[in-house]
RNA sequence: GCCGGAGUAGCUCAGUUGGUCAGAGCAGCGGAAUCAUAAUCCGCGUGUCGGGGGUUCAAGUCCCUCCUCCGGCACCA
């Protein structure tokens, strides 16, 4: 019992939602389902990052306004969020007046704190896409990586943040907390990356070269680099700064405010970690604000077998399957198959092969333990001890929470497949077909069944973080009135519930998706924040 | 180039602090059963645990070296 907060990164609103958002937020959504089921209070922060010269251009491209163009994006990521099955609390967006107040207020708590200072940043700049590109993108002949052109070495105005002071304590930081950073892989990236120095950050852009985003609060010619904007928002949503009162009122890290913050978790993509484990990190101590608790970066889906979509030129985007078997087929597949923290590798053949697991091993368990209940009980749950699958239950449970609580998501939920498989077992064991023909063996029978039935219950207090919707319909069917949580199940008696047989909840698809009927192309995939 | 990770059955991978650690799932072969979505269950693997060397009574499991693959190396939103 408590409280867990646990983030997203909020996605840039210039492009539409794709895999690598939906597997961060899908991600998210497993944890804050499981957190909620644990009797905790969460906060699930998700939503749309919106300043920034790529939404600049793109709006103006279309002939609208910015924000005319994030809120049709927002939108739309919403839209991605209500079919994949996403339950955020908070979509927030960096154009709502709250964020842009906080964000100045973090500034103006960095500036009064003697962080800040002016400079000139040098860079090499092309006039073509009106940009700065690093030393490692314009290469050794140094020409625009986009379209080929000349760079130039210019200066600007911009302010910095001293983010180097912060460089030693952030790394002890890092040492004293193992399990900061996970996977432990990209904790030892980050203290490389630590380990070569650490410059000052510019946090601000000319407002004559981009006008689209949030003002300095000392200086209205220059508007809030665009990570910095974005990475507040993860203290605008938790409510520890109160930006209209006085200064010294504000909140930050003197606990006068009850907020969410610290956060309990932020997730990500292994690309956007040194956002989150370097910068934002020092920022919130130069704002005297308390770090979050942990820092996740999973791993990328790349499309598999390279020969296939060399030959073929395309593949079906896991997206897309979400219309053919349903939500919880791709998040149970997307969960199941990434090894947290790893990548994975993306072909139809790999989703078929965890959709089969789902529905012959799972879904077919429900469904011919409810058909036996209505055909040899009547549909009624026989009241008799239920504890058949006591110690693989309770070994499955303990693994379970192992592989949750410890982030590897993929272990937990194999473990509570070889719950599902040890039932299928259970019911060979058992031939309830030979009890029913046997009425002194009733007995056994009303065991057998009560077993399973509770069995099916776990199951899906199990399997409810990732499959939401058939994990419901199922307690509906045992008579239930919703998902039972993990804790209530020992106190939960099926007995006497009538049950409902209904269709299978994972049904066979005859349309297969290697037939390559309707393929779309599918960039590589590369998950943004 | 520097730093880090990984190379274990056809495939995807598990294998804490060295001693039933040579495993699981999938695929394949054989069998059983019929409640169930022809769905399930049981049985079957002679794998040099990337190559070589070393430490040890004992090494996928520690050390050295070589090979291969991958990741990171900052303003990319």
């Amino acid at each position: 019992m408590g409280s867990f907060y646990l983030s997203t990164p909020i996605y840039y609103a210039s492009g539409e939602p794709h895999l690598g958002h939906a597997y961060t937020t899908i991600l998210a959504d497993v944890l804050a389902r499981y957190r909620r089921r644990a009797g905790d209070d969460v906060l699930f922060l998700t939503g749309t990052d919106e300043h920034g010269q790529k939404i600049q251009e793109a709006a103006a491209a279309q002939g609208v306004t910015p924000l005319e163009l994030c809120d049709v994006m927002a939108k739309r990521f919403e839209a991605a969020w209500e079919e994949m099955g996403i339950s955020h609390d908070r979509f927030i967006r960096t154009t709502e007046p709250e964020h842009i107040a906080v964000v100045r207020a973090l500034l103006e708590r960095l500036y009064d704190n003697g962080l800040v200072y002016e400079a000139e940043y040098t860079g090499w700049y092309s006039v073509g896409q009106e940009r700065y590109f690093t030393e490692k993108e314009i290469g050794p002949d140094r020409v625009d990586p986009i379209a080929g052109g000349p760079v130039q070495r210019i200066r600007e105005k911009n302010y910095f943040f001293r983010m180097s002071e912060f460089r030693e304590g952030l790394i002890r930081h890092i040492e004293d907390n193992p399990e900061w950073i996970v996977p432990a892989t990209r904790r030892n990236e980050v203290l490389g990356f630590l380990g070569q120095g650490l410059a000052d950050l510019s946090i601000s852009r000319p407002r004559s070269r981009i006008h689209w985003g949030i003002p300095l609060p000392w200086d209205s010619d220059q508007v809030t680099y665009v990570w910095v904007d974005a990475l507040t928002n993860y203290v605008t949503a938790s409510g520890a700064i109160e930006p209209g009162a006085p200064t010294e009122e504000r909140g930050f890290g003197d606990g006068r405010r009850p907020s969410w913050w610290p956060c309990d978790v932020h997730l990500m993509g292994k690309d956007i970690l040194t956002t989150h484990a370097v910068y934002w990190p020092t920022l919130l101590m130069g704002a005297d604000l308390p770090l979050p608790r942990k820092i996740l970066a999973h791993g990328w889906w790349v499309v598999g077998d390279t020969k296939m979509s060399k030959s073929l030129g395309n593949v079906v985007d896991p997206l897309d399957l979400r219309e053919q078997y349903g939500a919880d087929a791709v998040r149970w597949y997307l969960m199941r198959e990434m090894p947290t923290g790893q990548d994975a590798s993306y072909t139809p053949d790999r989703f078929l092969t965890r959709y089969d697991e789902l529905r012959n091993i799972f879904g077919n368990l429900a469904h011919r333990t409810l058909s036996m209940v209505k055909r040899y009980r009547g549909g009624t749950v026989p009241d008799a001890p239920a504890g058949g699958l006591a110690s693989e239950t309770g070994r499955a449970l303990a693994a379970y929470r192992r592989g949750l609580d410890g982030y590897r998501f993929h272990e937990g939920f194999a473990a509570a497949m070889d719950l599902a498989r040890a039932a299928n077992g259970f019911v060979e064991a058992r031939e309830p077909w030979a009890l029913a023909r046997e009425p002194a063996r009733a007995g056994e029978l009303d065991e057998t069944l009560a077993t399973l039935v509770r069995t099916l219950a776990v199951l899906a207090a199990m399997f409810e973080p990732v499959m939401p919707v058939q994990t419901r319909e199922l307690a509906l069917r045992l008579g239930l009135a919703g998902v039972p949580l993990l804790a209530d199940l020992e106190a939960a008696d099926l007995a006497g519930h009538a049950v409902a047989v209904g269709q299978p909840l994972f049904p066979r698809v005859d349309t297969g998706i290697s037939d390559q009927e309707n393929p779309r192309l599918l960039d590589p995939v590369e998950p943004d924040g």
